[in-house]
DNA sequence: TGTATGACCCTGA
DNA sequence: CTCAGGGCCATAC
C-alpha cells in the first residue's frame, strides 16, 4: 500500500553511480557529480532536512559527504538551491554557532516550520531514517 | 607532485 | 556528553 515510510533518500536511486569518479577537472557546470548533488538538494521537500551524507548517497556518491559540502559551496546562486535544508549528521548545523550562516540557516528552517534548537533540528524533520 | 584544507561521517573510549 | 583517530575526496597552492 502506500506510505512505506521510505526516506526521501531511498526514493532516489536510479542513477546508479554518476560515473563514480569523474577524474576530469571540469568546471562545476559540467561536473556530473555536482549536478547530481544539486539535483538531489533541489528535491528535498520543504519543511524537511537532509544530511550531507544522505545527499551524497542519494546522488550516487556514497561516502563522499564532503563533496556535498563542496558542491553547495560552489553552487551558483542562480540555481537558488535550498542549501539550508542540508545539515550535518544527527541534524546539527555545521556552521559555527555565531556565524552569520548559522543564524541564516536556522532562520530559514524555522520559516519552514522546522524546529531548530541549540543548533540542531528536530528529529521529526529529518529524513525519517535517523529515527533510531 | 606533495601538502593542506574543508558547508563531512563514523566508531570507540 | 566530549575527545581522538581514521576515512573519504576535490581543490588550492
Amino acid at each position: 500500500m502506500v506510505s512505506p515510510k521510505k526516506s526521501f533518500v531511498e526514493l532516489f536511486h536510479p542513477l546508479g553511480s554518476v560515473g563514480s569518479r569523474s577524474r576530469r577537472r571540469s568546471p562545476p557546470e559540467e561536473n556530473p557529480a555536482l549536478e547530481a548533488i544539486w539535483h538531489v538538494v533541489c528535491a528535498i521537500p520543504r519543511g524537511q532536512v537532509c544530511t550531507y551524507g544522505e545527499v551524497a548517497r542519494a546522488a550516487g556518491l556514497p561516502g563522499r559527504a564532503r563533496q556535498t559540502g563542496f558542491a553547495l559551496k560552489v553552487a551558483p546562486q542562480k540555481l537558488n538551491l535550498p542549501w539550508h535544508r542540508v545539515v550535518g549528521a544527527g541534524g546539527c548545523i555545521v556552521f559555527p554557532k555565531s556565524s552569520h550562516e548559522h543564524r541564516e540557516q536556522a532562520r530559514r528552517l524555522r520559516a519552514e516550520g522546522v524546529l531548530v534548537k541549540n543548533g540542531r533540528v528536530a528529529r521529526s524533520a529529518m529524513g525519517l531514517l535517523d529515527e533510531r
